[in-house]
This record gives C-alpha cells, structure tokens and sequence, in this order.
DNA sequence: CGAATATACCTCGAACTAAAAGGTATAACA
DNA sequence: TGTTATACCTTTTAGTTCGAGGTATATTCG
C-alpha cells in the first residue's frame, strides 16, 4: 500500500526557516529574503514555499507566532518553540549525514 | 502555465550514479548496494530508483549501456558518456553550491 | 494626483522526484 | 524441492516544491 517515507533529501527549507527562526524572532516576508542571503545566494525559496512551510510548522508546534503592526502593515512573526528546537537539531543531524555521505562518494575513489 | 522548475534539492540520486559510474561499469543490481556502500549507508538507494534513474540518464545520452551474460544471468552494464561527464560536473557544482549554502546557514551567526 | 513599485499576507494547481510494492525469471544452496 | 539470492523491470502512490495568481496597504516618483 506504498507507505512512503519522506524523499531523503527534503526538509532543507524547513530546516533553514527553523535555524534561521532560532536565532531571532522574523516574519513571512523578511525570511524570503533572509533565506538567500544567509545561504549566499545558492537558495532562494519563494513565498509559495515560505509560508505554507510556516503554516506547517506551527500547526505541529514547531513555532509559535505573534501578530504586530508595524507602520500600518501587519506581520505574523514566527519563533521557535522547544519542539521547534528538537526538530532543527533532528534536521540538522540528518542533513550533516546525507552531506557526509555524499561527500564521501564525491571524493572517495573507488578502489576495486 | 506552471512550468516549473526542478526542487532544488534534487538530483542527488543522479549525481551518485553518475560518479560511480565515471569510475568503472556497473550494472544496476550491483549499484542499489554500491550506493549504499560508498555513502556509508547514509543513502539507501531501491531498485524502483534506480532501474528508472538510468533508463532516464541513458536515454538523454549521459549513459550508454552494454549486455553481458554471466553465469547465465544478464546484466546490463552502464557507463559514462562524454555527455555524462559534463553532466557529472555540473551536478557535482551544483551539489557543493547547495551544501556550501546549508553549510553557511547553519554555522553562521545572524548579526541583527 | 496618479501610477508604479515595494511590502506583506495568502492559496491553489501543476510538476517533479523518489518510495514502495509488485512482477518475472534464473541460479544456487540447503 | 523449496527458499534465498541475483538480476531485470514497471506502476502506483506519496510527498515536496514550484510558479502563478490574488488581496491589500504604503511609499516613492513623475
């Protein structure tokens, strides 16, 4: 009955809004941006990502938000809970294996 | 009309396949356990990945193929084209843009 | 003042990848 | 003889991400 597991690769966005969102409280809008900047350019994830990501996250209560309204716009600010915090160590282990490994393939020779 | 691009997380799979196989020809059964070997089992490859993955990269020309009985069994040997070593290189770039970006993000300090 | 751009939120549909399961067949081993 | 290992393959399903679109207010510039 194909119960599949998520890709192998996935959960990078997740896991670049949690760090980011550990580090201090931010809104949809500023991460959009603040994702390619911290990441130097290499990933830019749009808003269709963002937010639904954020939706995501704080129904598992991974975040928490606050809603504030500044010079008549208003912002949904997300932060991290400690499940949130759980979560981004989780993805941080698994992404530091799957970098390793592929690493590894990369530089290692195959020595029949 | 939503012509999308691919997530750019992918193709990590192809990457794999392409550098073992830049090395020595393989066949496919032999390389659901290369994959997991040389990844130190970080990365778990099936069949229903890779079957498909190098029917895909052989008809796009990365890949070339070759028949070879032995022991009465059939095997289907792949190896690189010249296309598939252009094709390894840019997936390799991509790979370590990527990593270098998740790598930034998760060791660099934000500095409101 | 009016128009264009930037800020800020959001959703929906399509595209794409990868996972799992299932299917065939031969050989080896117990 | 039956089970396990080798070796190929496809199809279905699930999951993620992408892009396009939609609303609304504020600012900037001609």
């Amino acid at each position: 009955m194909a119960q599949s597991n998520p890709p192998f690769m996935s959960g990078v966005p997740e896991l670049l809004l949690l760090r980011l969102l550990d580090q201090q409280e931010m809104y949809g809008y500023e991460l959009v941006r603040s994702v390619r900047t911290i990441t130097d350019e290499a990933i830019s994830l749009g808003e269709g990502v963002i937010y639904p990501a954020l939706h995501t996250l704080e129904r598992s209560g991974a975040l928490k938000s606050r809603r504030k309204t500044v010079g008549g716009r208003t912002r949904v600010y997300y932060s991290l809970t400690g499940k949130g915090r759980t979560r981004l160590e989780k993805l941080a282990n698994d992404w530091r294996r799957i970098q390793g490994g592929v690493e590894t393939a990369l530089e290692t020779a195959v020595n029949a």
